[in-house]
RNA sequence: CGCGGGGUGGAGCAGUCCGGUAGCUCGUCAGGCUCAUAACCUGAAGGUCGUUGGUUCAAAUCCAGCCCCCGCAC
């Protein structure tokens, strides 16, 4: 099929590489521009530009879908359909009518529940033991569309976002073939969103990334593991120097008890208490070095039995 | 030129301000002790102190350039 490709980060990037290697013409990769970032600030093309670039497929980065130029041009491309993944823009209905199949989106998760922007992040902190990747007619609400194909991922304890946003990338980057196949054939059947059970996934702020000992540990573990590696789920202490800020990349629950953030175990392994039960912080990361294991962290940032966090 | 931290034996760090050929914790190896141990004791191996150049009688330490890692901001 002739197609359009919206999205920007690698989870995007992956569907973008099944539907070229599935033999799709993309006439037209939309992406969220370039712009200074990272350290030091250098421009940094999007994961989806970079592949786009490489296939070279003409790449457009307009800052968003209101102005009419940018809407003509779109429905210049006559495209039979647009698959959007992650693009960071939202489109009009101008947009959505413009191919003549009509807009599609790549969701990882199973809605109704988690619309929005960080599915993957609310799916881990929420503590669900299952979630997914489905395709949906693109509507003017926010992920409110019919479904079209979907496809279950089971969350595994010691998933961390990273991990779990790789294999729903994978996932969800295989359903897009079938679902084009099954699109040209005309052969789906559009299931609308249930309307109970729905939630949205809210972007993650900052203030939600300090962890709460008091929470019970597996509220916390959650936390930890959902927002890793970004932003990190972190907490403060001292060393004599003033407190730092030392994030936690991964965690899974202890034994234990102890008032909430009394440290309970320091040696091989690190081991806090929370509100209720206890969490075995397995890797750590001080601001301005690389990640490491407990036991090296606790080398050069010595917690003893006993200390409060 | 966005802000900032850091590169020292296998791992994690101290030492750098106030130059004088390197130290701690852990690990490794050997031996000892113990009913036993992620325990303890003794000994050993292992380092061009990121790199290049400069200053100096002397540089991990002072100066300049370069490479690499990381945090914030995004």
């Amino acid at each position: 099929m002739r197609l359009a490709f919206m999205g920007t980060p690698a989870f995007a990037a992956a569907s973008l590489v099944e539907l070229i290697a599935a033999g799709h013409e993309i006439a037209a990769v939309y992406t969220r521009g370039a712009k200074p970032a990272g350290r030091g600030h250098k421009l940094a093309l999007s994961p989806v530009h970079a592949i786009a670039a490489a296939q070279g497929i003409e790449v457009r980065t307009p800052k968003g879908f209101k102005q009419r130029e940018v809407q003509e041009a779109f429905a210049a491309l006559d495209v039979d359909a647009a698959i959007v993944v992650a693009y960071g823009v939202i489109l009009p209905k101008e947009a959505l009518c413009a191919p003549r199949l009509g807009c599609f989106n790549l969701h990882a998760s199973l809605l109704p529940r988690w619309r929005g922007a960080a599915p993957i992040q609310r799916a881990i902190m929420a503590g669900d033991a299952v979630t997914g990747v489905q395709v949906m007619r693109m509507e003017e609400g926010l992920d409110t569309g019919p479904i079209q194909l979907s496809e279950t991922v089971e969350i595994r304890g010691a998933d961390t976002a990273a991990s779990l946003n790789d294999r729903l990338a994978l996932v969800g980057a295989q359903l897009l073939p079938r679902f084009l196949s099954a699109l040209s054939r005309g052969a789906l059947v559009e299931t609308p969103q249930a309307s109970d059970g729905v939630t949205y996934a809210d972007k993650i702020t900052p203030a939600e990334a300090r962890i709460d000992w008091a929470q019970s540990a597996h509220v916390v573990d959650g936390r930890i593991r959902g927002l890793s590696p970004f932003p990190g789920a972190c907490f403060e202490a001292s060393r004599g120097r003033g407190p730092e800020r030392i994030k936690v990349l991964i965690s899974k629950p202890a034994t234990g008890a102890g008032a909430p953030g009394e440290i309970l175990r320091a040696d091989k392994g690190l081991v806090v208490a929370c509100g209720e039960r206890a969490i075995e912080l397995t890797k750590l990361q001080r601001a301005g070095k690389a990640a490491q294991d407990a036991a090296s962290f606790l080398r050069g940032f010595p917690l003893g039995v006993g200390d409060r966090l």
